[in-house]
DNA sequence: ACTTGCCTTCACATTGATGAGAAGGTTTCA
DNA sequence: TGAAACCTTCTCATCAATGTGAAGGCAAGT
């Protein structure tokens, strides 16, 4: 698939699609004329990256996570290559997540619940 | 409370606590001599604004939802004033902050299962 | 062959969040 | 009174993510 084609399948301009290879969140293969050619995955990974970088992950949190979330099954290094440094790292990014899960649930909670009390204060009225 | 015993208490900058007030999130009061004078909620105002700010949301979209945020209990508005369009926007952030929840639960369990796999798998060798 | 549209790299600009420092007033304490 | 530690405003700089456009190569249709 060309960068375009990508494009418009994930709604990120190509601009964007250049900008995370060159930091390393994509590999894209090169045709014989030097485009670009990304695999069918390249689909969901960019919406993975868009949707950790609108959670406000930075583009080197995500690289350095990114090897770890494709699929739990294939395990991707060695589990020598797991350095105690490694796990440690996505230990504390993961619990880095949970504490934005946690602020981000409690705030749309408070939001629903603001909501629903004054429409059934209206509802009373 | 003056800003440099807030920034203590927060950790936040006190360049930021003036940040965060030029762009109307924070609203403290002036002490005779100039300098801002912070009630006791700020510690906890401050905590939930950076919470958010770490999670992805600009200060603009903060900025509309904060009055929303503070305590159920108390309705801020009169229902009246809760215009159809306000209600919108405030369901429509709820639904973006959904999503930001699901892509990083999704991400954190990956986390999580890559590293307990592999334990797993240690502990067998 | 020509046009249209996509691709390439390179470069400059902008925006939001933040860092940092100057220049000067205030409070506190010795 | 003087020094230290706070505060004020203002300004300039940085960094990550993104917008935008130039200059030129490649591809497909007429």
């Amino acid at each position: 698939m060309k960068i375009g084609q990508l494009s418009q399948r994930t709604g990120v301009p190509t601009r964007m699609l250049r900008y995370y290879e060159e930091q390393d969140l994509l590999h894209p293969g090169r045709a014989g004329n030097g485009y670009r050619d990304y695999p069918e995955s390249a689909v969901y990974r960019v919406q993975q990256i868009r949707g950790l970088l609108d959670s406000g992950l930075t583009t080197e949190i995500i690289r350095r996570i990114i090897p770890f979330l494709d699929k739990p099954e294939e395990i991707h290094l060695h589990p020598d290559c797991l350095t105690s440094e490694l796990a440690d790292l996505l230990r504390s990014e993961a619990e880095r997540i949970q504490q934005r899960i946690d602020c981000l649930s409690r705030n749309r909670d408070r939001i629903l619940a603001y909501l629903s009390a004054v429409e059934t204060r209206q509802g009373q009225a």
